[in-house]
DNA sequence: CAAATGCTTCGGCGAACGCCGAATTAAGCC
DNA sequence: GGCTTAATTCGGCGTTCGCCGAAGCATTTG
């Protein structure tokens, strides 16, 4: 059947542990040169280019050449979520197998404390500030949808957020975090306070990974506003 | 990193043919047997138990011994949504992609028609269930979020569904649709109308596929009830 | 107890694919 | 025009992995 093959394809995509790293540092939204991406897969730079060509015609990678870099970039927020909902379905699985020992390295910990999910934050930062949202009346979350209270729209026009017309109420989309087991702020509300939170200066992306670093204005911040 | 083997490792079970079509027989959220899946995937019943014990030990199917049958599922609801989330991802892939032609057999035909997300509705006949509901005010969709309205707490009332008490008012996660590219209805809501829809024997499953077939008293219901 | 059925394990075959070295094209820089 | 750097293409090597035939366990049936 025509929609099988399309499953077992785009998935065996993914299913290269050299792709599956350079799809992984593209989850923040950055676009990567070719040799970038290589470096962080370990492997040649022709390796690597067999690998982009193939993600690019398969839509799963957008290129975009500039002199002679070549960005590469997730085509769209559908590969994004895609590649979440694996390691979400790949950690649900995990935990239900013995445990088995999990190294956690020091770069390991930074992606668990904050990191970005595409456009929006994740790790325990992004958990801590949903269950904020939530203990404040702003949002109220559940596995299978969200939505911004009046008070949390108020709060989040006061943050410096403009979310638009009112009509669509529903703004947050929850989004299991696969460190956390818990549910983040993901969706337009998600990506419009990750903004925010990097024009204040709150928090500052790691060059090297998609784990983000609190900045001591953000500590204050964070309290302040928040109580996080 | 950890992570990204995961993500490697999960993707790479999906990516094979035949462990595909397994999966996809399950996404109705059946258990099949062993046997069941094999001819589903076209593959003798050895080759077969050797995928389904690795999708197993990974985590993606649980098992479930009865006498001689060996039954076998999707772990978890997530699982699902992951295979859906794929196909998504790869069909928003092939859009962007100059237009192959698309054999679409009979089979597809029905797929594309009416079929099982798992547990709710999706097609065409998921497709037209949530417009129609939309456009009545019964709920309001988006594509982050839906959420159910006072008038359509009463109508899914009279319409036999037990929604619980009221305090989650956001039941219904808005599914895109991987053969419409549109909105239908998941989440508690739409597992609970499917149910009733069968209930009510407004449709069948089809034995062979996730298809599911419109019965005339299901035509007459859904013409009646919500005009589509 | 013997036969049949469903499932699994083992062993070897073959194809697919990831990998890199070497060479080629293209863009910037002196 | 040379030199450096980025990216790609090509060719061949090696491993991995899916596949099936044959055999081995369990469970049900006669």
């Amino acid at each position: 059947m025509f929609t099988t093959a399309a499953l077992a394809e785009t998935a065996a995509l993914v299913g290269d542990p050299g792709r599956a790293a350079m799809l992984m540092a593209l989850m923040d939204g950055r676009a990567l040169t070719a040799a970038e991406l290589a470096r962080v897969a370990g492997i040649t730079p022709q390796t690597a280019s067999g690998h982009l060509a193939r993600l690019t015609t398969a839509g799963l990678l957008s290129r975009h050449c500039q002199g002679r870099h070549h960005y590469h970039r997730l085509a769209s927020p559908a590969v994004a979520h895609m590649l979440e909902t694996i390691m979400e379905a790949s950690a649900a699985g995990q935990a239900l197998r013995p445990q088995r020992a999990v190294v956690t390295g020091p770069r390991d910990k930074a992606m668990r404390a904050a990191r970005t999910c595409y456009d929006h934050l994740a790790g325990q930062l992004g958990v801590r500030l949903a269950e904020a949202l939530g203990e404040r009346g702003y949002v109220e979350l559940s596995d299978e949808g969200g939505a911004v209270t009046e008070t949390g729209m108020e709060f989040f026009r006061s943050f410096g957020l403009d979310l638009g017309p009112a009509p669509a109420r529903v703004y947050c989309r929850p989004c299991l975090d696969w460190s956390e087991r818990r549910l983040h702020i993901g969706g337009t509300l998600g990506a419009k306070l990750a903004a925010r939170c990097f024009a204040l200066n709150w928090i500052r992306r790691n060059s090297e990974s998609r784990a983000v670093t609190v900045t001591p204005a953000g500590q204050r911040g964070f309290r302040e506003t928040l109580d996080i």
